[in-house]
DNA sequence: TACACTAATAACCCACCAGTCATTAACTAG
DNA sequence: CTAGTTAATGACTGGTGGGTTATTAGTGTA
């Protein structure tokens, strides 16, 4: 006769082992999955402890509340990587739109591509139902990135490469559509009809080929206008 | 002795009135309201059926489920339209650019600003957890939506006003920023400091002004590129 | 082997909710 | 006025899920 069916992750290991510092990284691993597949308010708690192979009592003994389990994920999935990815912007040397190419490039594939997208989608679902989530997220990660942006901006306009657009209402041509791609892939992605598919990699490039270069002709473009 | 308190809308009603014929509408009125302020999932049924001044009995007696009701709002506060904004499109006399401007900004002043707008967001945000949901709206607001796009840019490819941009991806330039404002909007619009507050009008000056222009002063344009 | 110490558990509490159905009462035809 | 029709009700069902706590059992020490 075999053994009942041990469908969590940690295999083979014994029922009630003791692991304290292995655990919250194992809780983490699980919410981000649940959370990004469910949303925050759909996914059960018992089903992240079930998942991460510990009882439902467990979660709550590392993590105070719901609420305190997904700050620590955001935290842990994407606030950590704001320092590296500043840097790597900073250290670039290239033109301003090679620039903004290779960082839009980069940051599919190596964050919109990945679970940790769906927290964004997820967050911007559901803010309104959350509030207090949505201000954690709104200091830890929308300010970050709006930062990033204008950083790569602004270096073109310093070089000349760049119309000298407002910084405030100019990143969002940029970030906008971005985003809308990480929406689109965690919601519709999952289940349309396949001639409605969006390829990541050719709307980045729809997407980068309209904001470096417009949609007029160049005969056609009224001249540009410099009011505030 | 004053009366017990009626807080719903069709005041100074007789309790148990029959209004067969205005009920539909009064309900599918209430289901907006509420799907827009709480979600798909979060939104009970009897919230709305107290918001519509009958008792959740009622509510099932005019929808046979909460999907069917959440259908009948969608058809109701945005299928219904796409005829109109069509032959808008169509009737429209002057530039593609022109078109493009006008048509922006009363899409947002007509739905964007509305509370149907709303149910675009909670559509994106749930759509994961509610396939069938997603497919009725991708057939009925999804497509035809695409559909007016398209329109718009052809036009301006056939009057040699705009570059010859692929159908499929150039849509996205266009649609994906004024999709995500509302995003915004229905999101972190109502939860963050008054520093990050977007005004919707100069956001979509911004929006058009890139996608028309692009960032990149003439000078610097790389000559365009027209692979498929 | 015996004894803390504490990680882990599972049963429990309480509140919530989509959808149903027997009952009630508003209207209407005669 | 009365009886028949049906719009409207609200109590009920079966199921769920966040968070708590008394209990159980690994683990290190002597």
């Amino acid at each position: 006769m075999t053994r009942p069916p041990e469908d969590h992750l940690p295999l083979a290991l014994a029922k009630r082992a003791r692991r304290k510092d292995a655990r919250p990284g194992e809780l983490l691993a699980a919410a981000l999955d649940l959370f990004v597949e469910k949303g925050f308010a759909a996914t059960r708690a018992e089903e992240v402890a079930k998942r991460a192979g510990v009882s439902k009592g467990t979660l709550f003994l590392y993590f105070s509340s719901k609420e305190e389990l997904f700050k620590a994920v955001v935290r842990d999935s994407i606030s950590d990587r704001f320092p590296g990815w500043l840097s790597e912007i900073d250290a670039y040397t290239g033109t301003a739109a090679d620039l903004l190419r290779h960082s839009m490039s980069t940051w599919w594939a190596r964050y919109g591509a990945t679970k940790a997208s769906g927290i964004s989608k997820l967050v911007m679902s559901e803010a309104s139902n959350f509030p207090e989530l949505a201000m954690f997220y709104q200091r830890e990660v929308v300010e970050p990135g709006r930062e990033l942006i204008r950083r790569i901006l602004q270096r073109g306009i310093d070089s000349g490469e760049f119309r000298a657009i407002d910084m405030n209402y100019g990143i969002y041509p940029v970030l906008a559509p971005m985003l809308f791609l990480v929406m689109w892939k965690h919601s519709f992605g999952g289940c349309v009809p396949a001639a409605s598919q969006i390829v990541p990699e050719d709307y980045i490039r729809a997407h980068l080929d309209t904001v470096l270069h417009g949609l007029c002709l160049p005969a056609n473009q009224k001249p540009i206008d410099t009011r505030k």
